[in-house]
Formats: structure tokens, C-alpha cells, sequence
DNA sequence: AGACTGGACTGATTTATATCACCATATAGA
DNA sequence: TCTATATGGTGATATAAATCAGTCCAGTCT
């Protein structure tokens, strides 16, 4: 974890971008173009970061904390798409399409996040051909997590879709079997598009199995090989 | 429509290309990258032309015909995902990354496609940054698209899905209240996640309702705003 | 302390949807 | 001509999942 005063100090980009992945292609003068009018923010949990539907004037860089990616669906359900930890860059398709921001942003602790200006942003991407193509692979890799997730949503049944939302934080996010959710349960429905009452009932299905243990906030995996059989079998 | 001959007289890009909007931003000499080691290739209706799981050697240019993309997923359940005609550009997010194909696509009509060497196509993404940034441009609303199917496949119901699978059919892909569908009840199915029975069924319903008119594979739109009321109301 | 809130949790009930079993029709092949 | 075979279509039944109606906390405000 970063300590608040290395954040603090992140007063140009020219220091701080060493740390984040997306910007080490930039040459000094590139980066001062990203520099030019950025300004960082800090949120408490639980506030929300970017609102659907606005317009999209910002690409975001997250410095520190963790937030959740999310569509306002039909009525007042959401869908979950993922969690976002440092160095994650946040703005969406709206971004080089409509200028309007197509998911909400909310940060589930306390988060710092640079705001880069769309212009400048825009402007390296024409003046670096390699950060655009490397900006492809980024998206393109997200598509195919997407694809996956909407096979598992429209396919599997209650069961296998928990599954694959407990493997989603355990390996790809918090990269532990153990770990603490960021997550309420109507959070955990919303990433496995069901009700908050099923998502509930099948947690402590799979705690009665032995599959996992809960406590508060606190979700340990138990049985790996059982989890991934229930992914599997849908 | 094209006809037969203008097709077998693209024997070299710069003269065709003209045609495919993707390539016109292209010079001369990038557009011989592309045309250097291309070659075409005519597919029969039903015929399959890329399949999920196997490498990604080129990008496909669809010259004619209209094809289907769609996830080979659980068990023998496929999930369409979207309707492609002249001159749309093929791949999928694995040309930059992972080299897979992450979906496979087949022919609905007689197709012709043409196959771009996938290091030549990088070659020129290299070469032009524009070239790049209109794929970003690309790629995004194609995941703006993806964002909006997946909360109406999971958050809608089957009436409301059919709706949206209708309402994408005429005012997306066929641009006209009145088409020929180029689908099987099974394939409307895949493009609205539901079994193939509750697909004719509910296409039943529309009919009995006045809203839509079925004969063999030509349907037509009898009451657009009952359609996009039941596509709100889910 | 008492009242009040929001979240986690649970059993009963209802509803949406898949599945099953079946028929009709058209087309292809022997 | 007589099977096969694929596709469209339909009613009955089974089942997955949402909804409803509550309880039980832990925290917070007065």
C-alpha cells in the first residue's frame, strides 16, 4: 500500500507516472501535455467518482483505493462489471466516441484519483502511435473479460454464477483465497446479476458446503477444486 | 447491393479499398502493406469462417454478404452477439492481444471476405496513428453496444429482450421495419438468451398482438411503439 | 435507555422460464 | 415411394429464481 505522503507528493506527472503502467511509454514531453491541468481529488467511501450519463471530459488515473465499475441498468438494478485498484485508468467507451461516460463510478474506500484533461489526452495520443496501440491491447483485453462475463451471466444458472464471481475476486482482484470484500451483499447480487436475497442464500449455501467461510466482511475460499467444478458445470 | 463482378475485379486494394471506410485514411503506400500477402476467399450460406478457440492469423474485411458473431458457450447454447455486413472489419479483441479468436463468425448469405496478414495490419497501425485512433474509436462504440445487450439480456425479461433482439434487427442491422431475416427461430434464440421454444413462442405473442407480422423468414414491424414499450418496460 | 435505521438473513409463495413430449411440414436421400 | 432429418410450433409440467414478509442483529441518534 502507498503511503499518503507519496501520493501528496505527486505534484507532477514527471514523478508520479513512473508508477503508473500507461504512462511509462511517454517521453518527458508527452508527459508534460498529460501534466498540463491535472488535478488529483480525494473521496471518502462510498462516494460516487464518475455518474452515468454525463458528459466525459476526463480521463481518471487511479492513484489509490478501490472502486467499482457499474452500470445503472433497468428500474434502480445495477451491473456490477468490475473492481478497480491502482493503476487503472478509468473513463470508458465514451471516451473516444460520444463524450459521455457509460458506467458510474463509485469508490468503495478512500480513493485518490488524477483527473487528466480529454484534450491533452487526446493530443498524445496522436503525437505517440505506440501509447494509442498499447491503449488498444488495454481495451481489447477488457472486451474479452466482458465476453466471458456475459457467457457466464446468460448461461449458468445461480450457482455457477457466484462461482464465477467469487473466482473473479479471489484470483483476478484480490489475488488471495482469502480476502476482505469491499463488497455488501445487494453488491455481490448486482456482479452476479441477481437478487441481493438469492446472492445472500447462496453464499451461505456454499459456507454450509464448505466451499467457503464467511465472517462480516471477510470471505475466505476453502474449497478451490469444488468452486471451480460448480463454475464449470454452470 | 454489389455486383458480382466488382467483387472479382478487387484484385488490388488501392482500387478497392475505397470502399472499405476503415482503409481510406490510408495512403498509397500503407495501403500496400495491406494489400501485400492479401487474399480473398468466397464462404457458401452456413459456412463457417472463423472459429472460437483456434490462432488469430489476420484481420477479415467482410466484402460482401452478411455473416454472424457469436460465443460458443455452455454446453451447445451460443450467445449471438451481434449481425455484420459490408465492410465490416473482423477479428475480435484477440488480434491484439493474446492472438486468439475469442468468437467464432459464420456465413448467414454467400460471403466474400478478404484475410489481411495480421503482422502487416499491425505494421501500418504502427505507421499511422489516425489509422489507430479510429480503431479505438472503433472498438469502443462496439463496447458501448456490448454494455447496452448486456443489461438488457440480464436484466430484462424474455418479452423485453425479444423487443430489444427486434428493435436492434430493423433499426440497426437491417435499417428497415420490413426485412428478411437471415436467422433461425434457434439463432433469434442465441441473440436474446432464452431456449429456443420460449424464442417461438414469444414471437408468437408479437404476432397475436399485432405487433409484428411473420411469414417464413420475412417479419415485419407492425407497431414500433408497442415494441419500444415493451423493450422499456423489460 | 429507547427508538430508529440499514444490512444480513430466512421460509413461504409466486412467477418466469426451461424442459419435455409431441405434432406438422418441408426437404433430402436411398 | 418411403424413410430420415431439420425446422417450426404447441400444451403440459417441472424448476429456477424473484418476490414477499418477516426476524435478527449492530450501530446511531435523541
Amino acid at each position: 500500500m502507498i503511503s499518503k505522503k507519496q501520493i501528496e507528493g505527486c505534484e507532477d506527472c514527471r514523478e508520479c507516472m513512473n508508477r503508473a503502467p500507461y504512462f511509462q511509454i511517454l517521453s518527458p514531453e508527452e508527459l508534460e501535455v498529460i501534466n498540463k491541468d491535472r488535478y488529483s481529488v480525494r473521496y471518502k467511501a462510498g462516494e460516487m467518482i464518475l455518474k452515468q450519463g454525463t458528459s466525459a471530459t476526463h480521463v481518471l488515473s487511479l492513484i489509490d483505493g478501490i472502486v467499482k465499475i457499474y452500470i445503472e441498468g433497468i428500474g434502480d438494478k445495477n451491473l456490477l462489471l468490475n473492481l478497480q485498484k491502482p493503476w487503472a485508468l478509468l473513463g470508458g467507451p465514451g471516451v473516444h466516441t460520444d463524450r459521455r461516460i457509460h458506467y458510474s463510478v463509485a469508490a468503495l474506500t478512500a480513493v485518490s484519483i488524477c483527473f487528466i484533461d480529454i484534450e491533452n489526452f487526446n493530443k498524445v495520443m496522436h503525437m505517440n502511435c505506440r501509447f494509442s496501440n498499447q491503449l488498444i491491447g488495454h481495451i481489447s483485453k477488457q472486451a474479452v473479460v466482458l465476453f466471458d462475463k456475459m457467457v457466464s451471466l446468460t448461461q449458468k444458472q445461480m450457482h455457477g454464477r457466484m462461482a464465477d464471481g467469487l473466482i473473479y475476486l479471489s484470483n483476478v482482484f484480490y489475488g488471495n483465497d482469502s480476502f476482505e470484500m469491499h463488497l455488501s451483499r445487494q453488491e455481490i447480487a448486482d456482479l452476479t446479476a441477481m437478487s441481493k436475497d438469492s446472492a445472500i442464500r447462496i453464499l451461505k449455501d456454499f459456507e454450509r458446503d464448505g466451499i467457503i467461510s464467511l465472517n462480516g466482511s471477510n470471505l475466505s475460499i476453502r474449497d478451490v477444486d469444488q468452486l471451480y467444478d460448480i463454475s464449470r458445470k454452470g
